[in-house]
DNA sequence: CCCGTCAAGTTCCACATGAGACTTGGCCCG
DNA sequence: CGGGCCAAGTCTCATGTGGAACTTGACGGG
């Protein structure tokens, strides 16, 4: 992220085919093999008192680092930057408020990040001169070129990830996950006292253990 | 973030009851309703094609910013000194490198959270005068209340979430879950060249439709 | 037993990030 | 039709963040 790198086209980024690239690989490497790694992942998986909160920010981190990493890298685009993309492609027409919303970054992150988009001609605003309010955002060709460039290598990352369930395990993840995402209106989004705020759950004895 | 908060100790961080609190409630504030959001969500939910990705990056939000925002509120814990204190107590003992390989944080940003955490003994390092090698961590008296202390609203809040679930349901997540990640010492950690390090899966047609 | 190699941990620094205040246009009500 | 309110978007600025280089202990081989 120092050096600004070549802002798009599909620059190679030479294959520096050498330092090893996989958790396992790197964990051998280590003095000890990881040992202590290897004890704690497993700590957070097994004995965790929140299960689903870690497994999900493992999986959002292990599947966003790389592909935004790369991204940046290969297009010079920040995640923001590209977030506004994918999401502008999902949705023509939405505006800056819409992405904040449904992405959770910062309207003024976004804002910047629009600018930018707008100077490399990925997108357009429907450019009430002196920035009118409610700006439809719409890709342009490039825009397009882009998404469509880049969308196979997200699409492959998460059917790798997907890979290590079955077809019919595959579909009961996206309907229980599915299921939780749309019971979200009712989330608090902020929290001045949680024992107050949250209902107290009853602790439903840790629903698994050990494989 | 800007004005130190008293650092440690319950301060109730006066209620401010006033605003609204749920999207639900902020939606319906907008000008037009939040339509736009509406129709954005549901795009990414249920017509894009990285479906796991969207929901686990969206679940992995609406959880981590209200408590994270709570902790450093109330106890002027950053979010990686936090995940430190929250680590040790599943893995005392760990290391600093434990923690970034199973957290994602940078090894430097956890250097930072581990002296502060000494300073304000939360946690002791063996340490080995002059900075010895392998440091195991642990938490103190002082690190274990609030662990105690802090544990309870973070298992609320993914009660909450994981109440849209019946038990057997919630089960079965658990254990989607966890078959992933132990999937995951595979994925590589960074990317090249996607389209050749990545198995071109056929796509499996989208596994669901609009509930 | 010393030296070379390697990784754990630290330091430095440039920069993206996001909190907060501000501006501006849309919209509703009188 | 005019004024007031409110949210969308922008700007400024302090600061947390992470890349890269560095230091230092550990370990293994000659």
């Amino acid at each position: 992220m120092t050096n600004k790198p070549p802002v798009l086209g599909t620059s190679a980024a030479k294959t520096g085919a050498a330092a090893p690239n996989t958790l396992a690989a790197r964990r051998a490497a280590s003095s000890d093999g990881g040992v202590g790694i290897e004890r704690m992942l497993q700590a957070k998986l097994w004995d965790n008192p929140c299960w689903m909160a870690f497994r999900v920010n493992y999986l959002a981190l292990r599947y966003n680092t790389p592909l935004y990493d790369w991204i940046q890298r290969s297009y010079g685009l920040s995640r923001a930057e590209y977030v506004v993309v994918y999401s502008l492609a999902l949705t023509d027409g939405g505006q800056a408020r819409d992405i904040s919303e449904t992405s959770g970054f910062p309207r003024n992150t976004l804002s910047r990040a629009i600018s930018r988009l707008e100077e490399l001609d990925l997108i357009v605003r429907e450019h009430r001169p002196g920035g009118g309010r409610n700006q439809p955002l719409r890709l342009t060709e490039a825009g397009w070129r882009l998404f469509d460039e880049t969308l196979p290598a997200f699409r492959r990352f998460e059917q790798m990830m997907l890979s290590a369930l079955d077809p019919e395990e595959q579909d009961m993840l996206a309907g229980l996950l599915a299921k939780i995402v749309c019971a979200g209106d009712a989330w608090p989004e902020t929290l001045n006292d949680p024992a107050r705020e949250l209902p107290d759950q009853r602790m439903t004895g840790g629903p698994e253990q050990p494989a």
